[in-house]
RNA sequence: GCCGGUGUGGUGGAAUGGUAGACACCAGGGACUUAAAAUCCCUUGGGAGCAAUCCCGUACCGGUUCGAGUCCGGUCACCGGCACCA
């Protein structure tokens, strides 16, 4: 008989559907596992061949975790506000709400297709106003907090998608998403106070189970570090703070330096003698766009404010003061203390303008270049009462010192900042406030929520920058709830990230119609113990979750205080690079690819893109190959954690695998028994797969699997032998798995499916062989093998080594003065010439 | 520049400090077949040799060790993140 993947894969996903195997149980007396993966933006393109890495993974450690006795909670569901698909709906004049209900029922018949076990009764859609009630419910918590507020700030636009974005969205001066510039805007937008949970986010990361990379990159985002704040007096007669993590080089600062947009440039601006090249630097940096900015990099420029000075604290010495745009107005005070001899960019900026150097800490070379270390190697010196220390005695010697003074105390500074959170767009929860001229901005009474999104038919773009629900007056005009006078409700959105920052809450508890979450069911399944998802929302959705899980967890809607026990992540899905230089013979035809494509060129694999049309369909696999052989193939491409290359070659060999699995039906002997020869091999398997999907190594535990296949076809084989490996072929190929269990009988036997099967166990004398192959080396280079009972005494193994004929020409005339034997494995002989 | 990671056959990739290359893909050979596909079996890191067997091999240089792909120091290359953050 044939494998017909097609007919069986029909065949188990309709009964699947009938009886719900996946179906969570809250509250259940079984010790609860709650898998999650990241859940899909559901785009008109149709599932990547990059969504199935993951979702496989998952659903292979959730299966299994159900065999072993857990109550699984693995549930799937769709994020799908956002802009693609609004800019979809406008380019083909449908409603977005249309596009998004085709897009998720697209994306379900995928996810089906596939064959995993969500539970399909607590699916997720972030634009159901029934979910993002709680959403707005959220926000308006936030508010009640004092962590959203609305402010004026410059912020990041997309020239293209006429839209703020967060800091988080912005990728080497462009747009995350359309690659179109960014340039600064005055905008007023609704923040969120992020930054008042830095230090609890970098803090929550110990003793969590994330893997070392996103730990690092979370860390390095948030940017802690430690310094002083100080004030200097200026000749103005306002102080100037700034912030320093150096205030051991206090005596060395020669200059200061404001940032360009700093208040303090216009205060002052009666004052400045040379009022028309400082203005005319204001307005050109706030022309350039943040591309410009990183393109001119290490180039300084800046202006002296001519008629002010600043006066070093420490000394009395009156020192210039300049505007330069390489001092951020985001970060710090917005001003600096430049100590040339000991910061490059302080270096760089006085040498191009003629500033004094005074080195302060001994060991480099200040004419040449900063000295910048920051270690015991650095004595201080030219600097009063701290000369003679080191760098690290110095630096809480002066903070005490400007402590006495009133003038300067230990700061810290992160580098994260707060979260804008409005979107000029239409597809997007309504913020759910309303300023009255009175009253101000006034929250909805929650009994008002959710606020739904207009139905309109025109979502439209505006040019002036605001959301295209300002165009809508009817909704717009309404009342105050405070004061019941005129009033405007705020027509910006929230952003994508907001829907996602709680959506595993409510998977716990989907149809509560009082609460985000109810208590029991957040007690129970709380918190996530496994969660999977790309690097790349390291620092976007992952941090923004964690941040609102804090917030929930202080206003006591969840009882734990990071909302994932353990993270893990995966490697992209590359697919061949066309114009690779590899594909072509001659220097002529490489040169051309070179020249036309350049670095690319020399990359073997790259991101699918429909223009290279090396995008794989998973929807082409699945028919060509079954979705058992896609599962197969995408766990066995390589090691999880890294990016891989798909390979319809080797898709074939997953194929094959499955095929051989399927023959050996019809080779096994009728007999319930384990044939003695196969039960080590059958032992050794178990374990090996057991151990392997527990640390995420799919890609060696399927291996395993094929060689006890391939030790089936050439000892021949049992039903009894077969039975344990369709359990463990279960999560990885459920229907073909369960196929086989019926046929094979054991379903009848048994009265359950494979899935409702405890997880085979092995024991661990069966995994050890009787006999044993040891490596015989001699002075270290392997000269021979010998075979020799299992736990054999060392000085039998030795005996049996130097008995080897092998062995024997290398100890001739030798002198053997030491052994190391390595229990069942290795015998090293250490010979030197006789005497 | 800073942080994190990687470097192993023609290819994807395996190897708690202990027989490098498991398992696959590709390729080659054989069986079956009128033939092809599929399937099954065999070979497959490089080099020398009729053979037994030997030599060389995990980016490069050095070190620790009886023993290093693995640990330590340094170098190079590539990938990911951050980047004028004071």
């Amino acid at each position: 008989m044939k494998y017909d993947f097609a007919a069986i894969e029909k065949k188990w996903q309709e009964h699947w559907e009938q009886v719900k195997p996946y179906a969570a149980e809250t509250g259940s007396n079984k010790p609860k596992f709650y898998g999650l993966v990241e859940f899909p933006y559901p785009s008109a393109a149709g599932l990547h061949v990059g969504h199935p890495r993951p979702y496989t993974a998952l659903d292979i450690i959730t299966r299994k975790k159900r065999m072993e006795g857990y109550n699984v909670l693995f549930p799937i569901g769709y994020d799908a506000f956002g802009l693609p698909t609004e800019n979809f709906a406008i380019k083909n004049h449908i409603h977005p709400a249309i596009v998004t209900k085709r897009n998720i029922e697209n994306f379900t018949r995928q996810l089906k297709m596939l064959g995993y076990g969500f539970d399909w009764d607590r699916v997720v859609d972030t634009t159901d106003p029934s979910y993002y009630k709680w959403t707005q419910w959220i926000f308006l918590q936030l508010y009640k907090k004092g962590l959203a507020y609305k402010t004026t700030m410059p912020v990041n636009w997309c020239t293209s998608c006429k839209c703020v974005l967060a800091n988080e969205e912005v990728v080497e001066g462009v747009c995350e998403r359309c690659g179109s510039e960014v340039v600064r805007r005055e905008k007023s937008q609704w923040m969120l106070g992020i930054t008042k949970y830095a230090q609890r986010l970098i803090d929550d990361l110990d003793g969590m189970d994330f893997i070392d990379r996103v730990k690092a990159q979370q860390i390095n985002w948030i940017g802690r570090s430690t310094g002083a704040e100080l004030k200097f007096q200026t000749t103005a007669g306002d102080e100037l703070l700034v912030f320093t993590t150096r205030p051991d080089t206090l005596f060395g600062a020669t200059y200061m330096v404001l940032a360009p947009e700093h208040p303090y440039v216009k205060k002052w601006m009666d004052r400045i003698e040379n009022r028309e090249a400082v203005l005319a630097y204001v307005e050109e940096a706030a022309r350039k766009s943040d591309f410009e900015r990183a393109e001119l990099n290490k180039d300084k420029t800046g202006v002296r404010l001519e008629g002010v000075r600043g006066i070093n604290p420490v000394n009395g010495r009156e020192i210039p003061i300049f505007i330069s745009d390489y001092v951020l107005v985001t970060y710090g005070t917005g001003a600096i203390m430049a100590v040339p001899a000991h910061d490059e960019r302080d270096w760089a900026f006085a040498r191009k303008f003629g500033c004094e150097i005074i080195e302060v800490v001994k060991g480099g070379n200040v004419e040449e270049a900063a000295f910048t270390l920051k270690d015991d190697t650095g004595i201080m010196v030219n600097s009063g009462f701290l000369d003679g220390m080191t760098v690290k005695e110095a630096i809480p010697a002066i903070t005490k010192w400007l402590e006495e003074q009133g003038i300067g105390r230990e700061k810290v500074n992160y580098k994260l900042r707060d979260w804008v959170f409005s979107r000029q767009r239409y597809w997007g929860e309504p913020i759910p406030l309303v300023h009255c001229d009175k009253c101000g901005w006034v929250p909805l009474p929650e009994s008002e929520l959710p606020l739904l999104l207009p139905q309109v038919d025109s979502y439209e773009l505006t040019d002036d920058g605001e959301s295209p629900l300002s165009k809508m007056s009817d909704w717009v005009n309404t009342t105050c709830p405070c004061c019941g006078g005129p009033a405007r409700r705020e027509t910006d959105t929230m952003p994508q990230w907001a829907g996602s920052s709680w959506y595993y809450l409510r998977y716990m508890d989907p149809h509560n119609e009082h609460e985000p979450v109810g208590k029991p069911a957040e007690e129970y399944w709380g918190p996530v113990d496994w969660y999977n998802g790309g690097m790349e929302h390291t620092t976007l959705h992952l941090l923004y979750s964690r941040f609102w899980h804090k917030f929930l967890y202080d206003i006591g809607v969840v009882h734990t205080k990071e909302p994932y026990a353990k993270r893990t992540s995966h490697g992209m899905i590359l697919g061949k690079n066309p114009h690779y230089v590899g594909n072509v013979e001659t220097e002529e035809e490489k040169q051309a690819l070179l020249d036309k494509y350049g670095n690319q060129a020399t990359r073997p694999a790259v991101k699918m893109s429909k223009s290279l049309g090396n995008v794989v369909n998973p929807d082409d696999v699945v028919k060509a190959y079954g979705a058992d052989t896609m599962r197969l193939y995408i766990m066995f491409i390589g090691d999880f954690e890294k990016t891989a290359t798909w390979s319809d070659e080797a898709v074939k060999g997953a194929k094959r695998f499955l095929d051989r699995c399927w023959n050996l039906l019809e080779m096994a002997k009728d007999s319930a028994a384990v044939t003695p020869e196969n039960e080590s091999a059958i032992h050794k398997t178990i374990k090996k797969v057991t151990e392997d999907i527990n640390t995420l190594k799919m890609n060696t535990a399927i291996a395993a699997m094929m060689a006890l296949v391939n030790d089936f076809y050439s000892r021949g084989l049992s039903r009894g032998d077969l039975e344990p490996l369709i359990l463990l072929l279960s999560p990885f190929v459920p229907h073909l798995a369960e196929e086989m269990w019926e046929l094979g009988g054991y379903a009848a036997r048994y009265g359950k499916m494979a899935m409702q099967m405890s997880w085979p166990v092995y024991d661990e004398a069966k995994t050890q062989d009787a006999v044993r192959e040891m490596a015989v080396q001699v002075n270290g280079k392997l000269r021979s093998t010998i075979r020799l009972a299992a736990d054999a005494p060392d000085e039998d193994v030795i005996a049996a080594a130097c008995a080897d004929h092998k062995v024997q020409r290398y100890l001739d005339g030798m002198e053997l003065v030491k052994t190391i034997v390595v229990k069942n494995k290795l015998i090293n002989l250490i010979v030197k010439p006789a005497k």
